[in-house]
DNA sequence: CCAGCACATTGATGATTGTCAATGTATGGT
DNA sequence: ACCATACATTGACAATCATCAATGTGCTGG
């Protein structure tokens, strides 16, 4: 059953829980190294790149690429896929919805 | 003189300092309270809201509440107006459009 | 089975962060 | 001058973070 009060859903202040999510969105893109990461992985589309690519143009070591891939992953927006040594990341589709759309008003 | 090999501006992958400056937007909305909090001020639109209207919904501390204001500030996310012994404060307009921009490819 | 490559995990370290109690500062009313 | 209110600053603490060297794991080719 709906609140007593209804209020239209865009006029809601943010809850505790909503608010919870969209952080870890903004969290995981609140570092420069990040960033240029997914900005990487997003520009290489659908097919992917090799995480080998990535550790030189960043100019950091391999586990701190290694770390902060993890991290992309585990806040959904990114996903890596086998093939034999390698490893290929590419950005979950409509990962950042509703980190767009709480820009957008 | 432009680089030998002009590449589109939406083509060039990020730089350094910018990747800098989205990521200081980027964190200051990478805390729950700091996001309901520019919710909150966000809905108040142009006349902004007094802080101390603030501390009550989010349940913390006045200092605390007055930390986060400074993080988002600093980030240019928001501003104060004095009125008598008040702060108002309220969002910076197109303080979040590369954002917004980065976010929509 | 072994050697080499791609990538992850561990452990350590210095830096940053979120939080609050205590205290400071500015403004307005009396 | 005094006091109350609104807000900022300081100092402290536990927690999280970014980073790297060292080490571990999984895959492939020979």
């Amino acid at each position: 059953m709906a609140s007593a009060k209804s209020i239209p859903l865009t006029k809601r202040p943010l809850t505790d829980s909503s608010a919870e999510e969209l952080a870890i969105s903004f969290a995981a893109l609140a570092d420069p190294v990040r960033l240029r990461l997914f900005d990487l992985v997003w520009r290489a589309g659908s097919n992917g790149v090799c995480s080998c690519d990535l550790v030189e143009p960043l100019e950091r070591s391999q586990p701190t690429i290694s770390h902060h891939l993890k991290v992309l992953r585990e806040a959904g927006l990114v996903e890596s896929r086998r093939e034999g040594t390698w490893l290929w990341y590419s950005v979950v589709p409509d990962a950042l919805k509703s980190a767009q759309a709480f820009l957008s008003r």
